[in-house]
DNA sequence: ACTTAATTAATAATCATTCTCAATTAGGAA
DNA sequence: TTCCTAATTGAGAATGATTATTAATTAAGT
């Protein structure tokens, strides 16, 4: 999903397009990093100095809300936000936070089996994996 | 693991083995349902009035990081504490935020093959599936 | 351009959790 | 058993993250 195609959603949901939510959508679609609402805040503080925190938490959670990105909370610090929403697996450095993608198409495969034998229908998963990223696992 | 064996390995490791330690080792080990560090006050408070809200979570945080106990954070809410470690699936209901756990033998399976494909070692994981529980669907 | 409801910025309020520190206590040593 | 000391605790203050409030602004349909 591309910034436009948010864009449109918002339109056929009767959601107004500000400018704001334009550039919370495209920043954080655009990262791979699972940056925190404060991140995106500083980062489009830069451009649009006027952008208020508390917008960027409700467009985060709005996006959210629409199933167009996922919302990484963990026992502390604060939420990652995450544009991929396909099935893949979070590997989540426990020293320093960092997060990566994993995606592999087994992954994806074995979920699907999954839920199949499952009577529920999810709305939505998570699959974690904790351990040291490279970097860390150096020191 | 039994709260007999969080005490041994409390003694092993020099930490001292309190009442409240073994109070609250032993209510989190035996509760299901991923309650709150808040619940486990409740909880406790009515047979051991003088604890306190902060032992409770430095208590649950020393589990934590002994491994003895898991922490799902959400981006709203609480977090809360899950007494299993092994591999399994949080069926986490998005509305009532109850959390149940799904363990399947395959499941493990699976994730042992996936992890042996990791260069990384993990020291944990967490897997979720968000959906609607049988009440809320009623509903 | 006009209207109006939605959205925003700024900041206060709230909630969850951690920190501080004096008092208490576990558990090893005498 | 009693003594000693460092670890732990309870109480509440402090912090950090997020949400709520509200007056001003703005998108977008008429």
């Amino acid at each position: 999903m591309n910034d436009q195609q948010i864009m449109d959603l918002f339109h056929e949901k009767g959601l107004k397009i500000t400018t704001q939510r334009r550039l919370i959508s495209k920043y954080i679609l655009s990262r791979t990093d699972h940056p925190t609402a404060e991140q995106v805040y500083s980062a489009l503080e830069k451009e649009y100095p006027a952008i208020s925190l508390a917008t960027v938490y409700k467009t985060l959670n709005l996006l959210y809300k629409l199933g167009i990105i996922q919302e990484l909370g963990f026992g502390e610090g604060p939420v990652r936000y995450d544009p991929n929403t396909a099935v893949h697996i979070n590997m989540v450095c426990t020293k320093c936070g960092s997060i990566i993608d994993y995606r592999a198409k087994d992954v994806e495969t074995w979920w699907n089996e999954l839920i199949e034998k499952l009577d529920a229908q999810p709305v939505g998963q998570r699959i974690d994996i904790y351990y040291l990223c490279e970097k860390c696992k150096k020191k």
